[in-house]
DNA sequence: GTATTCTTGAGCAATTTGCTCTACTATGGC
DNA sequence: GCCATAGTAGAGCAAATTGCTCAAGAATAC
């Protein structure tokens, strides 16, 4: 239940993408330096998340990654579930262990089944959008500051 | 994000012991047998819920394992955080990782931050005793069967 | 005191994590 | 066509975690 640097780690260049949407691919060496994650680690990432159709890249000069989709339809739920991989039993997880008691195992896995899809539901809640939005209002607020 | 066996294991043997609450201690062996588990390494997870405070255990003869409190104070998240650790980053799990932005990473660490708290909400409200009611509903609705 | 039951800790193979490094492929510009 | 720039693919690797087993010890009821 814990999330490794995988899903950090990605979710921040997926925010760095979506802070850079609409204005041409980023490369992977300016997302690793703004975002301090190992490069060679982030284009493993990347690689990734390309698979799952998060993000399409660019070879050659100029070249770079950008959002397959626009910021408010990627979730982080997207995000989590490329990287990490299923986020519960009850997914194919646990399909390995042995039963047990018939009755008590099926109402623990449908309780692994329940949880998962609240869980899912409260990150699909949040969009990269939303962040990219937190970040502009918290911009603002500091201004008043000045 | 995902739940390991120690987490579906330590849960089916906190249903056992909830189902038989009050009726004296309950041998390993015996929730392992009806649970599925392997013995030696259920014996692991109830050494790691007994330091947790959710069990209490008897040695000798006629010894075993009982819930330290009533299965409707224990819930999801107390059998999880006890066998599974901390839930999310946000609770000292990425503080190793290299900031980079400083505004872009406070901002993914209060993400992380407010799901575990949404995540923690969620697994309190279900209770061991929430389960074996559960499972008493589905007896008596079978009785209609018959 | 002896059988029973939990306790502690070592050990171990397999998998995952968090990287690095090298080689390769595609592309734009000269 | 050549070359610099980027992404792509995959091997490799140390450290940690998982999912167990096993042996020795300690407490307790009878």
């Amino acid at each position: 239940m814990r999330i490794s640097s995988k899903g950090d780690y990605g979710l921040r260049a997926l925010f760095d993408l979506a802070q850079h949407y609409g204005k041409g691919p980023v490369q992977s060496e300016d997302i690793a330096r703004r975002q301090g994650i190992p490069i060679n680690y982030l284009n493993q990432l990347l690689i990734t998340m390309r698979r799952a159709g998060l993000i399409e890249s660019l070879r050659g000069p100029q070249g770079g990654h950008m959002l397959a989709r626009s910021p408010e339809t990627i979730t982080l739920r997207d995000v989590l579930i490329a990287l990490e991989g299923p986020l519960l039993p009850g997914d194919g997880t646990r399909e390995d262990l042995v039963p047990g008691v018939p009755e008590d195992h099926d109402l623990i896995d449908e309780v692994w089944s329940e949880l998962r899809a609240q869980l899912e539901a409260m990150l699909s809640r949040t969009t990269l959008d939303d962040l990219c939005q937190r970040k502009r209002q918290r911009a603002g607020s500091v201004m008043y500051y000045i």
